[in-house]
DNA sequence: CCCACTTGACGTACACCTGACACTAACCCT
DNA sequence: AGGGTTAGTGTCAGGTGTACGTCAAGTGGG
């Protein structure tokens, strides 16, 4: 600090932060969304965030919505802001600017509820989700956008699983979230020519042949820009 | 509007836009810099920029703003968010959140001077720029990768050149924007076959065989995401 | 116990794109 | 006329993506 403070033309807005959370539950793409417990759009489904507390970083801002509305106990496996949402009249309270952040949350059932402001939180269809409050269906939108484009320049499909999964659960989250079928063989080709799998132990799956387990190589990140 | 009132924890921060406006200047790639009349940073160089007006879009706030801190007179082709930088201690004179934007000026000697609260607006090396003030160092070279993306992606160096160009011409955008050579035979056989550019006559370049006048071909647009 | 079913694993052929590379064509100036 | 300068062109090798058929290894039912 140098004792400088904000010229007077610093206009003052509300800070937002809004998450879309991915997670895979039963071979779909889901996104995490509160029901609204508060005027404006109560009662409706919208995804979560809130305001930035002064002093807290952005992404801070994103962890804390994403516990207190929600009651998600596992940390997020990736977290970005891809977008800032500020049109004028987006929010009926005001200027809001939303920073628009993308999760992806591990496999296992995450157990939401409510919590907060929000009446109920719950796991969604990602590609076909309810109607949503204020612009969150233009959020949403973008953030598959950007998770889709992530999965071929990141390898962020991983985060969505176990440590340990096989390489049919694997092609199964690129396809749900890409929405569309692959062909196994390629996707076999594709991702083993990467060298970022390395192979494990046995498991049966129920029906069928085992498949290999796989699980991250060392060294493997998810790429940024 | 509902009446609704911002909620009191609405934490109220001072929201800017920064602009890195980038056009082409004698084969080099050039970014729009400003010398700054004020603490803090006085006299150093930074990205022009300001605080966002009340009732005004972000994109608005970014106009204006590359309109008064120099006197640029031309219309940017093209000009999107890419980045929010809302660190906590980027600026000393408190939260300042700052919704990033490229632009891209198209070509023609862009006459700048100061203007604002600035001493002078010049244009600079894009990719070996002067020592910048606040983290401008770090927006610039996020908009120089973003710019680099919307090269492959989007059809964007053709908004660095005028109505109708060369190939070479259009190739020495691509190079400034790279910061790296490239093949004639092969950048042209690539042009050419995405069908973006159609003929028309011919000119002269003063030295040497005259070069084959393109113009954008009709329907191509920049490409969204 | 055997057979049918289910799912995993693998290889090949083709179209396409990319990158390396050297020479001729057209115009200017002296 | 000739030298200088820049525009324009083709081919080949290697890699990448895609379409596609077949075998392998389990499970479960009759």
């Amino acid at each position: 600090m140098t004792g400088l403070a904000l010229p007077p033309q610093a206009t003052q807005v509300g800070l937002a932060v809004d998450i879309a959370a991915f997670a895979m539950h039963g071979g779909e793409l889901n996104v995490l969304l509160v029901q609204r417990g508060q005027l404006p759009h109560a009662r409706d489904w919208a995804l979560p965030g809130g305001f930035v507390q002064p002093g807290e970083e952005l992404h801070e801002a994103a962890l804390r919505e994403l516990r207190t509305e929600t009651t998600v106990q596992l940390e997020p496996r990736h977290l970005e802001q891809f977008y800032t949402f500020g049109e004028v009249g987006r929010d009926p309270r005001g200027r809001i600017v939303s920073v628009a952040h993308l999760a992806v949350l591990p496999h296992g059932t995450v157990s939401v509820s409510g919590g907060g402001h929000t009446l109920e939180a719950e796991w969604l269809s990602a590609h076909r989700p309810p109607r949503l409050a204020f612009d969150h269906q233009a959020i949403l939108t973008r953030a598959l956008l950007r998770l889709q484009l992530r999965l071929e320049y990141a390898n962020l499909a991983l985060e969505f699983l176990p440590d340990t999964f096989t390489l049919p659960e694997l092609q199964g989250v690129y396809e749900a979230i890409l929405d569309r079928q692959l062909d196994k063989r390629n996707f076999r080709k594709r991702l083993l020519a990467q060298s970022i799998l390395t192979p494990s132990g046995e498991r049966r799956s129920g029906v069928g042949r085992p498949a290999q387990l796989y699980r991250r190589a060392k060294n493997v990140r998810v790429a940024a820009l």
